[in-house]
RNA sequence: GCGAGAGUGGCGGAACUGGCAGACGCGCGAGACUUAGGAUCUCGUGGGCAACCGUGGGGGUUCAAGUCCCCCCUCUCGCACCA
């Protein structure tokens, strides 16, 4: 294939200009408007780069060359997300030390990164494995567990006992460990535990200060799930103590007809009977060797036991049978429930398996085929104390949920209350190859390290195997292990728990702003100037865990004044997934990975780009395509010979005349889509734009300086190398990206002929070309010319005119 | 099941607040230049011989609907007994 241009070549010369003259080093410069563009670090995994990282990065990188050039200081830096499993993974099978395999990812992700021609600032780059790094990630834990945020708990793990340790979710494949397929079980540890939960009405709240994909802010609110309801106090019938369950439906209190309990509740063995017993203790072990996975199908049948024992409903005095049931969760409310078949799902369910009764007490639906669960509709019935103070009948179930609450309160029988699914964040890993907690174990107490004795570093070992006990491979480290309580003297073991990956990736994008800060994590100043992040780009697939848990450390970070904004991410951008050529998901078992540095052998780094952006819209799932490369190869090439002979020269074609008026038209209209399109991220149409202007300015024979000039700047920040080299042949000194944005003159982009399409009756019948500033007497007089046979003699009943849009006879 | 988003040529996709559906690219067809072409350039390309028909399907609003309203179908993503 014969190439119009050596993209080796060319890519080669500007990206060690780059390398040598720094033009994309961001400066603390207050004088200038920032802009902080920020892609979401990537773990340097041993496979490399991969087109679908590139899109993102592709993305980013236009914004930030593009605001350069419109004067903004620009914050664009890169990173690693470089502790994690499959380094460990890999350290456990070989041998080798996790630090020298991510340092070799590393290279390989940088040397892709710079052959791309992503302006980052190398001088900011920073790895979460990095101990001046993760220091300060090991200073936000103090600061954590201060303020009571951090604490410990015993949580069940997933424990291997054949392999000796502990697996990660993703190590678990059908209930078997992946490696080996070994059995796994459900094991109490004690790990630590981020109190995320104190934040939850915050991180809901703050939702609306953002400018987020709608499918992603849904995400968080259900991830959060907040809902309002009540507690309510059932007491016991045959001994003391009461029952206290959660409910948003207290309006349907008067409805219960049976309780339930998880079976894990505290409660389960005093309310339990003799005669009941060896059937509940059976079922509480049954349920105690599921899986939370088989807990959760959905589809089997519901089951339960019951308890032998009554509880008593607070509003009318029934006795209640109280049975145990495992889909009542003991982690979510109270962990009991009041049962209201009627008005249920759940409870309609488990009611018609155990021949429960159903009593309906919102009107409205018919319960003896499903649970009627509207509160929009339908009326409160049978809901009235026997001595007739208090009644909700006649309510819509909305209003009387109100009603019934403030009742239920006055009485002292129970409370408003807010629930939420988001549970606390259990923060600690039983591995080896991530940040040490800066804690002490003394006398069974945790005692914090001193701030001045951080970071507490990872110690260096050979052995990456597991302890066998569950615990971390630290845990083998006995000279690391053994030390003193800096406070007392006393002997300690230190923490072997390890922090899990998410811990530094929660804060990195404010260690960017000041890098190499020894005495802070950043500087106020500093922080001021560049927070919040302007755009933020991303895949979806961190659109709840990774953002929820850096909402949380920035609020906590805001309230310790660390940090001087609510949120860290005003933009947030997810680009979208890119398919194979077969438009399945790209994998190496299907054989239709398409790698990056392939592509850019063949088509070069720019070539790469454009197509990684002409695609489709940047959200956008859509599937790769080599022919559709070849295609932007051939519009680069196209650009390129506007201005370059066979010889490499610059054209004659080029001329310093003046352009025509069209070749000018063409020009502004170019930049105003180009601008536009950038600001909005569609940078498809953006492309195609500049394709239509190269189409054009091919057909002439002449091209004036006046309109190619700005037109290589329009197109600097989708092909940089391209656009370096033809800026150099046009006579200019480097480089492309240090020149201003080319403005646009409004009156320049609208024609002065227009063509208005002529309907009759709302359908095309013809057009007729007018100047721009034609009366409608005179668009009129020509359309009625133009479709006589239509209108057949007859005068139209209307004659809609919409002005430089269209004519439509209505007859 | 619930929540969110999306269905436009052979393919990827355009179309501002309702106003010429299919920009641009791929593919395909024809031609030019060539010893040659998988290079390059030019022209054509939704369907139908036509009247006409065409934006997942069916209704509706309007002079005018891909765009607005109602019902249905399909796909993708997320959640999944959260009381």
């Amino acid at each position: 294939m014969s190439k119009g241009y050596d993209h080796r070549a060319i890519e080669a010369k500007w990206q060690a200009y780059w390398e040598e003259h720094r033009p994309f080093t961001a400066t603390d410069d207050p004088g200038k408007p920032k802009f902080y563009c920020l892609d979401m670090f990537p773990y340097p995994s041993g496979s490399g780069l991969h087109v679908g990282h590139l899109e993102g990065y592709t993305a980013t990188d236009i914004v930030s060359r593009y605001k350069r050039m419109r004067g903004f200081n620009v914050l664009h830096p890169m990173g690693w997300d470089a502790f994690g499993l499959p380094a460990e993974q890999y350290a456990v099978k070989t041998g080798i030390h996790p630090a020298v395999t991510t340092a070799q990812n590393i290279a390989t992700f940088k040397r892709q990164m710079k052959r791309v021609g992503l302006s980052y600032d190398w001088e900011r780059e920073i790895s979460t494995t990095d101990p001046d790094y993760y220091r300060w990630t090991q200073w936000i834990f103090l600061k954590l567990f201060e303020r009571g945020l951090a604490y410990v708990a015993e949580v069940p793990v997933n424990w291997c006992p054949a392999l000796g340790t502990v697996l990660a979710n993703e190590e678990i494949v059908d209930g078997k460990s992946e490696v080996g397929g070994f059995d796994v079980v459900r094991k109490p540890m004690r790990q630590w535990v981020l109190k995320i939960t104190a934040y939850a009405d915050r991180l809901l709240e703050d939702l609306k200060l953002v400018e987020w994909p709608a499918s992603t802010l849904e995400m968080q609110k259900n991830w959060i799930g907040r809902s309002i309801g009540a507690e309510v106090d059932f007491q016991l019938a045959d001994t003391r103590g009461a029952l206290r369950i959660f409910t948003t439906r207290p309006d349907t209190l008067f409805g219960a007809t049976y309780m339930v309990l998880a079976p894990e509740h505290p409660l389960v063995d005093a309310i339990t009977s003799a005669a009941q017993k060896a059937a509940v203790d059976a079922y509480r072990e049954a349920t105690a060797r599921k899986s939370d996975l088989q807990r959760q199908e959905l589809d089997k049948d519901k089951t339960g036991v019951f308890t032998g024992g009554y509880a008593v409903n607070p509003v009318n005095g029934e006795r209640l049978p109280v049975w145990i049931a495992d889909y009542v969760l003991m982690s979510y409310g109270t962990g009991a429930i009041m049962a209201v078949p009627a008005h249920d799902e759940r409870d309609w369910a488990f009611a018609r398996t155990y021949r429960l009764p159903i009593r309906e007490v919102i009107a409205g639906g018919n319960v003896s085929e499903a649970a009627f669960v509207e509160t929009e509709r339908g009326t409160v019935v049978n809901s009235a104390t026997a001595d007739g103070s208090f009644s909700i009948n006649g309510l819509k179930p909305a209003e009387a949920i109100p009603t019934i609450t403030e009742w239920l309160a006055k009485q002292g029988k129970g409370v408003k209350a807010v629930n939420y699914k988001l549970r606390d964040w259990l923060f600690a890993r039983q591995r080896y190859w991530g940040e040490p907690f800066p804690i002490n174990w003394v006398d069974g107490e945790s005692r914090p390290l001193p701030e001045e004795q951080l970071p507490l570093v990872l110690p260096e070992t050979n052995n990456f195997k597991p302890s066998g006990t569950g615990e971390s491979p630290l845990a083998n480290l006995g000279d690391w292990l053994a030390t003193t309580d800096p406070a007392t003297g006393k002997p300690a073991r230190r923490e072997t728990n390890t922090m899990p990956q998410w811990a530094g990736s929660c804060w990195y994008y404010l260690r960017f702003i000041d890098p190499k800060n020894a005495t802070r994590l950043v500087d106020p100043g500093k922080e001021r100037y560049w927070m919040p992040v302007d755009l933020y780009v991303g895949g979806s697939e961190h659109a709840v865990l990774h953002l929820l848990y850096s909402r949380f450390w920035h609020k906590v970070l805001c309230d310790i004044g660390v940090v001087s904004t609510p949120e860290p991410f005003k933009k947030l951008v997810h680009q979208g997934i890119v398919l194979g050529e077969d438009n399945q998901k790209m994998s190496k078992s299907r054989g239709n990975v398409v790698n990056p540095d392939d592509m850019m052998d063949q088509f070069g780094a720019d070539a790469v780009r454009l197509y990684e952006m002409f695609m489709g819209p940047l959200e956008a799932m859509k599937p790769w395509s080599t022919r559709g490369v070849e295609g932007i190869t051939r519009f680069l090439e196209r650009v390129w010979r506007l201005m370059v002979t066979d010889e490499g020269r610059l054209s004659d074609t080029v001329v310093a005349s003046a352009p025509s008026l069209d070749q000018q038209r063409l020009l502004h209209q170019t930049i105003k889509k180009v601008t536009e399109d950038i600001e909005e991220l569609r940078f498809n149409t953006a492309i195609s734009q500049m394709m239509v202007f190269t189409n054009e300015m091919t057909k002439a024979g002449q091209r004036s300086r006046a309109v190619l000039e700005p037109f290589v700047l329009l197109l600097s920040p989708f092909a940089p190398h391209v656009s370096e080299e033809l800026w150099a042949l046009l006579g200019h000194p480097a480089s492309v990206s240090q020149q201003p944005w080319p403005v646009f003159d409004p009156a320049l982009t609208v024609s002065d002929r227009l063509t208005i399409p002529v309907q009759v009756n709302g359908k095309l019948r013809s057009k007729v070309e007018v100047g721009a500033d034609a009366p409608r007497e005179l668009v009129e007089r020509l359309a009625r010319e133009q479709i006589g046979e239509w209108l057949q003699g007859k005068e139209p009943k209307k004659v809609i005119y919409v002005d430089k849009k269209l004519m439509n006879f209505v007859v």
